[in-house]
DNA sequence: TGGTTTTTTACGAAATTCGCAAAAATCTTT
DNA sequence: AAAGATTTTTGCGAATTTCGTAAAAAACCA
């Protein structure tokens, strides 16, 4: 857990630095991460800012979908690149989907070719995202960690 | 926008590496990718499985905020480790947030502690996650890297 | 075109990672 | 509690990668 909480902060941090920071050998730290990759605990990626990309448009959308049909649309939306986040959920919406777009005009073809165009969505409900205060994947908590 | 692709995929691919598959020099991919992460482009991070990290509750939460409490709820939420995403947006929720959890207890006592005893909530509405299909950073698409 | 700035390349030095075998610790079973 | 088996940690030298930096090349701009 510690290992994850340094490498949340800085996925590149070398062996060695955490094996010091740790009080262990570079070795150990090396064959735990080599387990935890194995194990498919974490994943070492980046996390890119959408807007220094130009994605300056960003929003959720709740999809209603036709009994039967929500995970092969879910399985087909998964595919878009434009698409980050895809979960079936219990409440109001069948799906709740998360995607980026350069523009609003991305975003209204989208809705209204992509989604149209998906066999099996009844209606989408779009909410525009105004400002963004967190975005993580800082799953690792101090409690977790303390145990 | 290649390098980008390449650290999406294996965010501890060595400069070398990418380097010998771009045809370019290790100097020029690590000059590179010390600006991209000077300029804010994007940053090297882990990306873990919650499930098995025992989050095995994940819940996407609407929430409708007094007006001009919008702000210090969406700051003061952000400070919860198990909230990994918040943002203001358009639509039926002024805030939409998405948090993990280790089990039900522990997400019922986050919206009846938690959040009722945070300033500025008038309502919140759980979608419980029962299926997650994707869940990734990989902002940058083949269109962008094509250009 | 000539000069300026930026980017790329080259390369030795320093640091990191890798491979692996021995030592230590942990777990099992009796 | 001991003996044996298994897992984890450690300690190296070798291979690889990164770093620092100065020169070359390319791009930019009047």
């Amino acid at each position: 857990m510690q290992i994850l909480q340094i490498l949340q902060e800085d996925g590149r941090r070398a062996y060695t630095d955490i094996a010091h920071q740790l009080g262990l050998s570079e070795g150990t730290i090396r064959s735990r991460i080599t387990r935890l990759l194995q194990d498919g605990v974490f994943q070492f990626v980046i996390h890119p800012d959408p807007e220094k990309l130009g994605l300056h448009v960003q929003a959720i959308i709740g999809l209603t979908t036709k009994l039967g049909l929500q995970n092969s649309v879910a399985e087909e939306l998964s595919k878009f690149p434009e698409v980050r986040f895809v979960g079936a959920f219990s409440g109001k919406h069948d799906l709740i989907i998360q995607a980026c777009f350069h523009n609003n005009e991305e975003l209204i073809t989208f809705v209204n070719e992509r989604l149209s165009q998906c066999e099996g969505i009844l209606a989408a409900d779009v909410s525009l995202e105004l400002k963004q205060y967190k975005d993580s994947f800082s799953f690792v908590r101090d409690e977790d960690v303390a145990i």
